[in-house]
RNA sequence: GGCGGGAUAGCCAAGGGGCAAGGCAAGGCUCUGCAAAAGCCUUAUACGUGGGUUCGAGUCCCACUCCCGCCUCCA
């Protein structure tokens, strides 16, 4: 890869089209994208877009483009304060251990870590500078200790998410606060309450209001006009639109952003998860029950724009279906590596075009990098850039059903399929092990000695069926094979010996 | 009330003027001691409803019904 012409198309929201990709520094990409507020434990819902944005930069890597990602840590706020109080300990060291759950939660999700996670404790100086350049420019005015910001002095308000200031006056639920001048305008600054965190201001000591964070940590580490900018749907009203309205007040030099990314919510019941309905699972249960490929299988199989459904049914489809690639991508490996048990791992010099030209199968594998990389391009298509792993993995299941001798160009052809789907399903993706040997059990986080020894007692098991098989003693063979379907066991006779893995579902 | 998105097979889900991807489920067959896995085949003349534009409409336009999100903290 590494050819950039310009193919990649992406949604943005500001226009809500499809616009050509091209960022604002020949050869490399900024993103910035919100993070969590750190005040509980992170849900699937979070997860979702870490895992897509994951994704994202991931392609634009192998795309050849130099990427720098950049993702806050919102750590003041109302609600870390009001944990805080509740449980009598200082709010950032809420924030502190909940950030670090989501890390740890994100790293057991294959997240790639970010290059910079700005904190907004840490960048008050940042943030005290930018409501007082807005404050100078008239875009922003002091009552009582606060600093508000004056939407009525931003013309473009309303860009993003097609709100209009007079409709929203309409709109039962703006109120005008105390000392607000138009029921739209917000806080940049708060004025210090007794009991919560403030810092010293030319207002007077408070914090910072929700939205400034973001406009002051993205322009400085990435700068005005940076690439993407990325968030939920949810964000896009008032969150969005208001780091729009302060940051091109602010620089008086507009795009902000080039590109807004927006992913869709993952819902229960048609409803959106979220901590306040109670309706949400978290990572970390999540986990306890599948493997982390799974879960990214699971959201990368919608397209990211739309809302995903998260229950039981979807759930076990999914699970079946994303078996089916993983078991094609064992046993390509398999019976590679009895083949030709000396070849390293990931070759890359069985893609090259023209190998393996005479085995149909390298028209496949051709075939399928290029329609992966159509679907990526075409907004991030990732439900059809799997769908053409579930093509490919036909065509080398079929392969190996047909009993050709894996030499030659077909043994090629077939190692190039195992680069592919390495390079596409792991490396890319992530929705396929690395280690395609890996065996899956019901609580991969589990305690290791116990997992050692109940495999110990299955293969022993396994051995003990084997001996009544070659004796031809099938009602004991059976009995073993049921004992095990009982404890959720899958045993598989194959021509190479028994195989098992856990049920998954 | 305002803004935005959506309705595609039994289920999930791409597509978005020219023969309807993929997955799950279901049925038949092959392989197998039997299974499982895998393969092959079958499964959308009705793409929410009614109009319209067009040689041609899931795809564009209008109206309607229902669903969801945002407008309060939210990924």
């Amino acid at each position: 890869m590494g050819d950039r012409s310009e193919s990649l198309r992406v949604t943005n929201t500001l226009t809500r089209q499809k616009e050509v990709f091209i960022p604002r520094d020949e050869g490399r990409v900024s993103i910035y994208t919100c993070g969590v507020t750190p005040y509980d434990e992170s849900h699937l819902g979070h997860a979702r877009p870490a895992v897509f944005f994951d994704v994202v930069r991931r392609y634009l890597a192998s795309r050849g483009w130099q990427v720098r990602y950049v993702q806050n840590f919102t750590d003041v706020d109302d609600k870390i304060i009001a944990r805080a109080q509740r449980e009598g300990i200082p709010a950032l060291e809420i924030s502190r251990r909940y950030a670090d759950e989501y890390l740890a939660a994100m790293d057991a999700l294959g997240v790639r870590r970010a290059d910079v996670y700005p904190k907004v404790s840490e960048h008050i100086p940042v943030i005290i500078e930018m409501v007082a350049r807005l404050v100078e420019k008239g875009h922003a005015y002091v009552s009582g200790g606060d600093v508000y910001f004056a939407v009525e002095s931003f013309p473009g308000y309303g860009k993003l998410s097609g709100q209009r200031l007079e409709e929203m006056m309409a709109g039962a639920r703006v109120e005008v606060g105390e000392g607000k001048r138009h029921p739209a305008d917000f806080a940049l600054w708060k004025a210090a309450r007794p009991g919560e965190p403030s810092w010293q201001s030319p207002w007077g000591p408070g914090r910072p209001g929700w939205h400034i964070e973001c406009s002051a940590m993205s322009l400085h580490y990435l700068g005005n006009h940076f690439d993407i900018h990325g968030g939920g749907l949810d964000l896009v009203f008032p969150h969005h639109e208001n780091e729009i309205a302060q940051s091109e007040a602010y620089t008086g030099d507009a795009p902000f952003v080039r590109y807004w990314l927006h992913n869709g919510l993952v819902t229960t019941r048609a409803e959106k998860m979220s901590k306040s309905l109670g309706n949400f699972i978290t990572v970390r249960a999540l986990l306890k029950e599948y493997p982390a490929e799974f879960i990214r299988y699971l959201l990368l199989s919608v397209h990211y724009r739309s809302p995903l459904e998260f229950g039981a049914d979807a759930l076990a489809a999914a699970r079946r279906g994303w078996e089916r690639l993983l078991l094609g991508w064992q046993e390509l490996n398999r019976r590679l590596e009895t083949v030709m048990p000396s070849l390293p791992q990931a070759t890359g010099a069985a893609t090259g075009p023209g190998i393996g030209a005479t085995s149909p199968l390298a028209g496949v594998v051709r075939q399928t990098r290029e329609n992966f990389r159509r679907a990526m391009d075409d907004d991030w298509n990732t439900p059809v850039a799997i769908s053409t792993l579930f093509e490919l993995t036909r065509s080398v299941n079929s392969l190996l059903h047909s009993g050709a001798e894996l030499a030659g160009d077909t043994l090629t052809a077939l190692a190039a399929a195992r680069d592919l789907m390495r390079e596409l399903g792991v490396e890319l993706l992530g929705i396929l092990p690395a280690d395609p040997h890996r065996a899956f059990g019901a609580s991969a986080a589990g305690g290791t000695d116990d997992t050692a020894i109940t495999t110990r007692l299955i293969e022993l098991l396994l051995e003990v069926r084997e001996d009544a098989r070659r004796r031809r003693d099938f009602v004991q063979a059976d009995r073993i094979r049921d004992a095990l379907g009982a404890c959720g066991i899958v045993v598989e006779d194959t021509p190479a010996g028994p195989r098992w893995r856990f049920r998954g579902d």
